[in-house]
DNA sequence: ACCTGAACACCGTTCAAGT
DNA sequence: ACCTGAACACCGTTCAAGT
């Protein structure tokens, strides 16, 4: 059920685990109970007890509960900034590019809801406490503005302030991502992934620059 | 600091809330805790001491923490169908009277956040557990749809599914009413009201109806 | 009918102690 | 260096008892 398939580490014959493995593996037994129980009934104690390890064991890998959570949202925004360069390139920039973004970026949520959920489902209380975690965050959003500049300066879409532009498009794909994972479309035709492609059409007319 | 003014109702001379007045105080009492603290703070011992109550009085009047936090999002959601209802009435209907809808449905999560939070930030286990939640709900959405069937059959916007279009909408709203909210907007030009604003113009184009 | 106060089964976090 | 186990200060919820 793990989002990320991965092989759990062994531990040693000391009862250890090897250097680092024990900060990996209680990530992705995080990601699993998240993934299995919904963020809110995430606790260290079952996490160490999933391990075998005890509940303070956790303590030499993270500061407390926040930076492991603080670390899956981090993992979550790197993939998502890896998936929508991925979409851009694969498509040839430009609008094909564009339209594979957005539809790449509500795939993510679909398929990664216990990483999405942390990383807006306001269970960080400050997320400016982890820089690196404020920088993935950033560096995401980033891929979004600078698309849509170079569709700008090929004459593609309006001239608009591109970060007013971001924002926008943001909110949209944000939000569709969220309704549907937490099942807030309900009926026959309600899968996120049927909004995101009508949605997708909408917006190419919303942005083209006009002629 | 309370969301609604509302005077706080007194005790009795046998010290006791008269009937119904708890239930109100407590629902009031939690809606400003949530609004000073957070909902992950909201806890029912607090709200029980600030209003000089023991913490099991509560459960006179709500089942448990959920069934409190369930009227919490029922009211949010009665208030946001009426801000949405008084926008397109209040306009016209028609083009102006859709826009108004948009820019109010992101006015009452700016100045409703707590009740925003509680109503869409997955706190509630269960949504379908309390029927007249539900309902609420599904009515503050319908009101979006019935505004899109209209302007459908003046010829204002285009023939698609009216369902995928609210949806559509629905989630560019929401998104942009979340992000703000959760002060995800940074900088000088960032606030969820110009955005809303920004998307209403780009919406026009969407969906307008193509000669 | 409405409220109290003690009790229960949980939490996250700390810290002295072990290896 | 890494982990344990007891302890602390919290939770939501239950329930017998009071008025």
């Amino acid at each position: 059920m793990a989002e990320e398939g991965a092989l759990r580490p062994t531990r040693n014959r000391r009862g250890r685990y090897p250097h680092g493995a024990l900060r990996r593996a209680l990530l992705e037994e995080a990601l699993r109970t998240i993934g299995a129980d919904g963020v809110e009934h995430l606790t260290l104690r079952a996490v160490g007890a999933a391990l075998g390890v005890s509940r303070s064991a956790l303590y030499r890998h993270f500061a407390d509960k926040q930076a492991l959570l603080a670390a899956v949202a981090r993992e979550g925004f790197r993939v998502l900034r890896e998936s929508l360069v991925d979409a851009w390139d694969a498509h040839g920039h430009g609008r094909a590019g564009f339209e594979a973004m957005g539809i790449a970026y509500v795939h993510f949520a679909m398929t990664h809801p216990s990483h999405y959920r942390v990383m807006f489902g306001r269970f960080l209380e400050d997320v400016s406490r982890d820089a690196r975690l404020a920088e993935e965050a950033r560096g995401a959003f980033q891929v979004l503005v600078d698309a849509i500049v170079e569709q700008q300066r090929d004459g593609l879409v309006r001239d608009d302030d591109p970060l007013m532009m971001a924002r926008f498009i943001w909110s949209l794909v944000h939000g569709i991502a969220m309704l549907e994972i937490d099942g807030r479309f309900t009926g026959e035709r309600a899968r996120g992934g049927e909004v995101s492609r009508y949605a997708v059409q909408r917006i190419r007319r919303a942005i083209e620059k006009e002629r």
